[in-house]
DNA sequence: AGTCTATGCCGCC
DNA sequence: TGGCGGCCCTAGAC
């Protein structure tokens, strides 16, 4: 149908309708409804209308409205994309959200369907060079032959907290008591809290001016965090008396604008050297002695000048390696014994920003890392060859704004090596309502081993860690806290053929999208799941039944 | 219910 | 090489 143009007495204005008729997809009277658009546009734009008579005698270029249905992510006619019910329909003009191939959509997305299909083989090269022959020496055998059954946490136990001001951007248990839970902020709080006793919890205001990017506790001092944050200052709290120190300012003339400010975000501890490892947003590495709490040396390139390095890791079996990884699109193994600019042993090459990079719990020869290009990648030095990765799996978790970096974890119990937790971006519709699950995957094969979610749960949770000792999954998802357990007071766990286990609790209420808040704004303790429906704690641990249900 | 926004990376010019 | 606009499912405050 060409355009038309309507009401004769207005000659220029334009009407612009839906051409493509494949696309009346409801069953209403279109009619009836283009008559009310019609005269709805025409009140409208009445005002409009005459500007443009006027414009006319002044000999102006016509107005022209158009009806088209039009995507809201290409702005082009024929098609719609964005959420229908709780599933997000893809626009088709544009490349696979998930794995970012042309030529299919999310829905159709062959890693969608099957997560063992974007695995990519492990190679078998056989070179060899000082770093694998001392991982074959040192290393390989104490890697377990036998792969021991996972444990899911797979149950909210104590709700949510919600203490948290802005969202949550870094999780860290407590070395020695199993119960403690520490949390950082976007405003540089920082939380300890009691997740059995619940109600019991501090929230250190004063530590930080802004993002706490990362926490790690003092070797040997159980009481003693080390958080470095983005005003550019690594603290030393001890959380009995809330009292915190400044290891290290950066910027130590205030604010001079954005080119000068530094902020910290990578960060680990070498205990053996009794050091802080720091690294900032312009590429550099710093060391502090943690004895004299005076920086080591001089600043170390490591990453691409100007550039983010966003994580920190220390090799668990040799503390002298170090694994970094940045917005340069690298993740770096490095010798702290010999350091300095362009001396990395390996430079492990990523399509896009490389949000995390951690070395294997138990025997440090393997390294999983987090990419924004929405891939894990299994890096293994002893069956691998470290030019490439020996897996890649893809995985949701591309977002650049507004949430915390998504950063894959191992599981620190599981000798095998093979288990990883991180949280999904893309939802997944479940009975009506969109869900941002998280992921256990085995990285030995890709396979997803378990999506976790919970109806009250519709925020995402980029932020996940699993218990040193129990089987505890903590989850920060925006500004709240979650602590999982497994599932051991309800019924068993059905298993079909995929082995894929859907987890959720009280499921059985059909929701929309978007379940509102249903909170007040305050910061005080918020012990319950979100949600209209529950309005406390106790009536929603009353109403949930903890079904488990098997996704085919 | 609608609007606004804090903000990070990427690609374009 | 730098500045600027644009984003695919945000979350929460007004």
């Amino acid at each position: 149908m060409p355009p038309q143009t309507r009401r004769m007495a207005f000659p220029k204005v334009v009407i612009e309708r839906e051409t493509d008729s494949e696309q009346s997809s409801s069953e209403e009277d279109e009619a009836d409804v283009e008559q009310e658009e019609e005269e709805a546009l025409e009140s409208e734009n009445k005002g409009k209308v005459e500007e443009a008579l006027d414009e006319k005698k002044k000999g102006k270029a016509p107005i022209t409205i158009s009806l088209k249905k039009v995507c809201k992510v290409c702005k082009k006619p024929g098609h719609e994309a964005g959420f229908k019910g709780a599933t997000y329909i893809d626009c088709p003009m544009k490349p696979c959200f998930l794995c970012k191939m042309p030529g299919h959509t999310t829905v159709a997305c062959p890693h969608r369907v099957a997560t063992e299909y974007g695995v990519v083989p492990a190679h078998h090269k056989s070179t060899r060079n000082a770093l694998e022959y001392m991982f074959e020496r040192q290393i390989r055998p104490r890697v377990p032959p036998i792969k021991p059954a996972y444990v899911i946490p797979d149950q909210v136990s104590c709700a949510v907290i919600r203490y948290h001001s802005r969202r949550v951007t870094s999780l860290e248990f407590h070395p020695t008591k199993n119960n403690i839970l520490l949390s950082g902020d976007k405003k540089g709080q920082l939380g300890v809290w009691d997740f059995v006793k619940v109600h019991e919890k501090i929230v250190y205001g004063n530590v930080h001016s802004c993002i706490l990017n990362n926490m790690k506790f003092k070797p040997a001092s159980d009481d003693t965090v080390y958080a470095a944050s983005s005003d550019g200052t690594i603290s030393c709290t001890d959380l009995e008396t809330g009292i915190s120190v400044s290891l290290m300012n950066l910027n130590p003339d205030g604010w001079q604008g954005q080119n000068s400010w530094r902020m910290l975000y990578g960060m680990d501890i070498n205990a053996e050297k009794g050091a802080v490892l720091v690294a900032d947003n312009f590429g550099f590495l710093y060391l502090v002695d943690t004895r004299s709490n005076d920086p080591t040396g001089k600043p170390i390139l490591i990453h691409k000048k100007g550039s983010k390095v966003v994580g920190l890791h220390c090799n668990p079996v040799q503390p002298d390696l170090l694994l970094s990884c940045g917005n340069d699109h690298f993740a770096r193994i490095w010798d702290i014994r010999r350091i300095e600019a362009g001396s990395s042993i390996y430079d492990l090459a990523h399509s896009r920003v490389v949000n995390s990079a951690y070395f294997s719990p138990v025997s440090g020869s393997k390294i999983l890392s987090t990419s924004q290009d929405n891939r894990l990648r299994i890096w293994d030095s002893i069956f691998g060859n470290m030019d490439s990765p020996s897996r890649e799996i893809v995985h949701s978790h591309d977002f650049n704004r507004h949430l915390t970096a998504f950063k894959a974890e191992w599981d620190p119990r599981d000798s095998s090596e093979s288990l990883a937790v991180i949280g999904r971006y893309i939802s997944e519709n479940y009975d009506g309502a969109a869900l941002h699950p998280i992921d256990f995957i085995d990285v030995s094969t890709g396979q997803l081993v378990a999506e976790v979610m919970d109806p009250n749960i519709t925020t995402i949770s980029p932020v996940n860690k699993l218990h040193p000792r129990d089987d505890v999954l903590a989850s920060g998802s925006s500004r709240s806290l979650f602590i999982w357990k497994p599932k051991e007071k309800c019924e068993p766990v059905e298993q079909k053929d995929e082995g894929k286990i859907v987890i959720c609790a009280g499921a059985e209420k059909k929701r929309n999208r978007k379940l509102g808040d249903g909170s007040d704004d305050s910061d005080d303790d918020k012990f319950r799941p979100k949600g209209k429906n529950l309005k406390s704690k106790k009536s929603a641990l009353k109403s949930s039944q903890y079904t488990i249900k098997v996704k085919r």
